[in-house]
DNA sequence: GATCACAGTTTCAAATATGGAACAGCAGCG
DNA sequence: CGCTGCTGTTCCATATTTGAAACTGTGATC
């Protein structure tokens, strides 16, 4: 599911690379599991799973369904640098963006980062939107199959898009879900040209999306940022007014991360 | 720093536990950090840590920071059930209230919930406050040493409250703060009587708190919430109404969880 | 320029985690 | 009722990870 990195881990650590595939398990419909169902989609002996499950508990990362043998995750996953991550300069800064868009256009935003073949969103309004952003933080979009993640690809070159997409494979979710990595770099060509993305509900049926690139100190883009609204966007008599809006909010996004990433470096160089 | 779970870990799995420890060491303060430091840090041998390091960056949990060998968490942080966490029903349900909470006060406003002799941040809304909240989802705060931290333990019995202290140190920050368990259930009494607590630059100086227990099914106390100001709240005019204010949100925030967690067993029983 | 301290990497024997096998407890089913 | 399939747990030999030692490169200090 997630995007693996190179092929080779060189070094070695299962226990540590098991651990993290039971938490990675979990999502937004997957919020309890039980061992036995570990083994099997995991592959693992039963054994290792009932060590890994009473490890991850015991530092808290799991806890255990009560009275049953099901887990679920334990709010110790919040000290898992969560904290370092939430306080992240783009995604810190990009709240204000986003309420701002939310609060203009009325319609859930979202601001997402480009992670292999995923986008991540990392940060979310809602505005005073009557229907609930449909994307939790954390959520992981396929990078080929919506406009969040085009967006988020449009300045890379053909053989690094090439190179990411090597041996991934590039299932569709709709029709108009590019199979092949040249018809996902076409695409692209037409996006980047428009400077934004429209989808009358690509990913999820009946949400439409607009999404504009969020760019880094380099120039390239580095995620996208979107609004979601029920319907079909181009009906909207204010589309165009909308469009708008998405894009500035992707060039105020691009502005805060360049200014932002150049101080990345060491920020508070440990007393040790 | 991290509360510990029972003493003995049952079963070890030393790759598991260390890689963990590896990505708790990054907070708010800390957001990079070189193997060498994590060696001496944990004291495991440099060796080890080189290929604990690989591992996690393997995983994308680590990102290389550019050129150097130091680290920052990496976006793969947010797939490790934390999309899960992200939509708890505490954390989503409460989003309304703090919002609510924060828009007619004027002020950032927290929901914490208790793990160990700590509590975590799940939840926050920052209104128009002027000053934006120096806590992040994620942060830890000590639960002795904080009225968010009291507030969350009223409904505690005397025994268990010795329990969970037993072999914990219990850090004066303040002069306020109790150092004793004895001392800290003489404040959780009159803490209980009143149904709120205030703390005049407490935890952190200059910034002052107004706390309110949130209580789950069973009614007893499992978090809080608050709001946060500058300045001592006793001399704000409004006291009273701020005061009415967190605790509104804090028994509507109990009945939310009541109501919630009543069907937190098996929300999506996988079709195997 | 020589010396020292530290960062990063590789090797390999030794210590350790791992997982197969075996057992008990239960539920469903013929 | 006994059979079968599944879960949860314990034990122990073995295969695996681990970490000391050794080596290189770099930068500070004398």
């Amino acid at each position: 599911m997630t995007a693996e990195r190179k092929s080779e881990p060189a070094y070695p650590v299962p226990g540590l690379e098991r651990g993290i595939r039971i938490l990675q398990m979990f999502n937004a419909g997957r919020r309890s599991i039980a061992p036995p169902e570990i083994a099997r989609e995991l592959g693992l002996p039963r054994t290792t799973v009932y060590r890994l499950v009473q490890a991850l508990e015991h530092l808290g990362l799991l806890e255990r369904l009560e009275g049953g043998s099901s887990f679920r995750p334990g709010l110790a996953i919040l000290s898992l640098g969560f904290e370092c991550l939430a306080s992240l300069d783009i995604s810190e800064l990009g709240r204000p963006v986003l309420d701002e868009l939310s609060d203009q256009t009325g319609l859930a935003s979202h601001l997402v980062l480009r992670d292999g073949v995923d986008v991540v969103v990392v940060q979310k309004a809602q505005g005073k939107s009557p229907f609930a952003s449909a994307l939790q933080i954390g959520t992981r979009l396929p990078v080929h199959g919506t406009v969040l993640g085009r967006m988020s690809l449009i300045d890379m070159p053909k053989d690094e898009l090439d190179q990411l997409f090597d041996n991934q494979d590039m299932s569709a979710f709709t029709e108009q879900t590019p199979r092949t990595v040249d018809a996902l770099a076409a695409m692209l060509v037409l996006d980047a040209k428009r400077g934004y993305a429209v989808s009358d509900s690509f990913f999820e049926q009946g949400i439409s999306t607009i999404a504009a690139p969020v760019r880094d100190q380099s120039g390239l883009s580095v995620g996208a940022v979107n609004v979601t609204l029920r319907g079909a966007p181009s009906s909207d008599p204010a589309f165009d007014a909308l469009v708008d809006q998405v894009v500035k909010a992707g060039t105020a996004l691009s502005r805060s991360l360049r200014y932002q990433r150049a101080f990345t470096r060491e920020p508070m160089p440990h007393a040790g």
